[in-house]
DNA sequence: TGCATTTTTGACAATGATTGTCGTCTTAGT
DNA sequence: ACTAAGACGACAATCATTGTCAAAAATGCA
């Protein structure tokens, strides 16, 4: 069991400020964010503090190609359907899925299944 | 239009090698394996034949935490079930994910749709 | 085969997100 | 208020990957 964790002015900011965005950012637009919304927070702590909100589930990342993205979202299992664009995200669904990528393991012989996936696209905004 | 790739030792020691090789491979280890085999090529060089490899399609590219694996696969859309353990890699198919993807992605009004999706598990021979 | 042209190579430096360090500051509890 | 366990943050270090650029190799042609 670990030690809970203690509540501190910089893992306040860092969870309201995501509590008020929408769709993924980097660490790098978290601390910029932060800064300009007076509510400073050293860059170390804002990649430890997102580090373990993800550890904890609260939040959910998406890897990119040179970077991780964080965003809140909802408890539930689920996946991202993402704009190329403007990052514009939509959480989606899909029980038939989940339960695809649990067999199709199992008739393999793997235990212990988990999965990644994500959906990329451009959205309506980001065309005319 | 590009103009083709120049067909040098050091491309065709890279083919070779991935063609031997079943599972997901890091540029430094190719690298390595390449020295062993007494054909030497540059580090930067395997880095830029690995990327030009996978943009032609020959190679199909794992992104793990902090690196980018490599594997020579089929030809076709498929997906990868991976063993944590030992990185052994079976390409798996599943048509119904496709259209589920691409479907709910064209519900939110998304176009140019793409998606990734890995699964990981613990092989047979990773257990006892 | 010799030569011009274009591409490729590779040793090395530079990049940049992320992680580590460690003295100082805060929190939680008594 | 006092203390011990955590947490912070300025800064340095890491490390896969990318950039540099002069030298080497491939292609095409005479
Ligand atoms: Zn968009
Ligand atoms: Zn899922
Ligand atoms: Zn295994
Ligand atoms: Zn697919």
């Amino acid at each position: 069991m670990s030690t809970p964790l203690r509540a501190t002015r910089q893992r306040h900011a860092v969870a309201a400020l995501l509590a008020g965005l929408d769709d993924f950012r980097s660490a790098q637009q978290i601390h910029h964010l932060l800064r300009e919304a007076g509510e400073s927070v050293g860059l170390s702590t804002v990649y430890r503090t997102l580090q373990a909100m993800a550890d904890a589930g609260d939040l959910d990342v998406l890897k990119t190609e040179d970077e991780s993205l964080y965003r809140k979202c909802s408890t539930s299992h689920h996946h991202h359907l993402v704009c190329r664009g403007c990052n514009r995200t939509e959480e989606v669904d899909g029980p038939t899925v989940e339960r695809w990528a649990d067999r199709v393991a199992a008739e393999h012989g793997f235990t212990e299944i988990s999965h990644t996936l994500e959906i990329f696209g451009t959205c309506t905004g980001c065309r005319g």
